[in-house]
DNA sequence: GACTTGTTAAAACAGCTGTTTTATACATCC
DNA sequence: GGATGTATAAAACAGCTGTTTTAACAAGTC
């Protein structure tokens, strides 16, 4: 098994660590978990990135990496309208999140965990991966508005619809407690994201017509 | 031993417990601290409890309780149209999310923490509380669409709905990334649940004309 | 008094946590 | 050859976890 000049290890901690943290978040996973299943000795995680907390920030930084080029906002075709560069982000968006496949899963799955238990990198993770996105549907929302970015109803309707998005990660509740969501949502996942599109869309246009801006009607 | 301070120091443990569950979730309290909180013996707990997750399941159990007869969906006036019984569920629901308080607080963010790590209680915390209410609102979806409760419309609009307004239970991830967020939702409840219901109805109107179930369009 | 019963306190338990230490191989360079 | 540096392994570390044990205390009953 060993010596020879094998960068193996520190890429077999690596691999296991983005998938084990990516299942069950941060705090889920120890680090025997992780040296167990790459075949490494425990003390390796500290040879090679300094702590648990350093391995976690490469892998962080990885998957970050990796989510940022493959932007769904940075993928719509150039000059097409809003309504379309909305149902693009949908339409990318939702499958990505509710089946993800190769390294995204982890992507997904591991934002979901800092959701709820942020570790000290949450921060940093926001500002790459959250506010691109929201100031890249705030200007399209705008658009179909008629009005500056700044105006509630554009925040509020962004929110709305990352909101629909983001339901359809797959959370450790709905799959113990709700039995069959799982298998329902990734079979239909193409129907929800028009869903969503659609529905997103028809609320827009609503408050369009409406036009207030505070407690409106 | 029948004094008048007899139950206290099981009452504080509940107390305590209640509110650091709330806090932090399950796995991360220890039994340590709600017995420093409480100003109890280590042992107490589980002399009182027979262990952490009896602590637990009494706290949920009491909090499952309240919330169940605070339900919105039992508060609508009787005879109220479908799309009254919606509103009035999003105006009462939203802000007792957003900015919950009394008891009310610790039931909803159990809540969350049992979303992304749920403890062997999920189940059964989805069958009285979730399930009741997927019901509730699907019947006025249904009735709003003129088609029946299992139109695979009725359950995407619910989720829809519920989605926006989950997005704004206080999340430690948005308290500690996002500055400033958690103060602009408190201060714009209302006008939130306003904009839920006007975004969600509008979804809604424009699926009954669509009218189609599947990839819609 | 002794006995029981309900409650509390302190200590100890075994188990797991991330991390550090110590030792031992191997490879390369002088 | 010996020195140096890298990589692995095994053990030990101190800290915390939920739980259990043991003992003490107070009060009511005989």
């Amino acid at each position: 098994m060993r010596h020879a000049h094998d960068a193996e290890t520190r890429e077999r901690l690596l691999e296991v660590g983005t998938r084990l943290f990516g299942e069950r978040g941060y705090f889920h996973v120890t680090v025997r978990d992780i040296c167990r299943e790459a075949d490494a000795n425990v003390a390796a995680v500290n040879y090679y990135f300094g702590g648990k907390l350093g391995l976690y920030t490469e892998i962080v930084q990885a998957l970050v990496g990796s989510m940022r080029e493959a932007d769904p906002t940075t993928a719509a075709p150039a000059g097409s309208s809003a309504e379309e560069r909305i149902r693009h982000y949908v339409r990318t968006y939702v499958p990505r999140i509710a089946k993800p496949q190769g390294q995204a899963v982890w992507g997904q799955k591991l934002m979901g965990h800092e959701t709820h238990e942020p570790t000290p990198l949450a921060p940093w993770i926001a500002e790459q991966v959250i506010l691109p996105r929201v100031r890249y549907l705030s200007e399209a929302v705008a658009e179909l508005l008629g009005c500056a970015t700044d105006d509630p109803r554009v925040g509020r309707s962004v929110a709305s619809l990352q909101a629909q998005c983001l339901f359809y990660l797959p959370s450790r509740f709905r799959t113990t407690a709700l039995r069959g969501w799982d298998a329902r949502v990734e079979a239909e996942v193409d129907a929800i994201a028009e869903h969503i599109a659609e529905f997103t869309l028809a609320g827009i246009a609503r408050l369009a017509v409406g036009g207030h801006t505070g407690g409106a009607s």
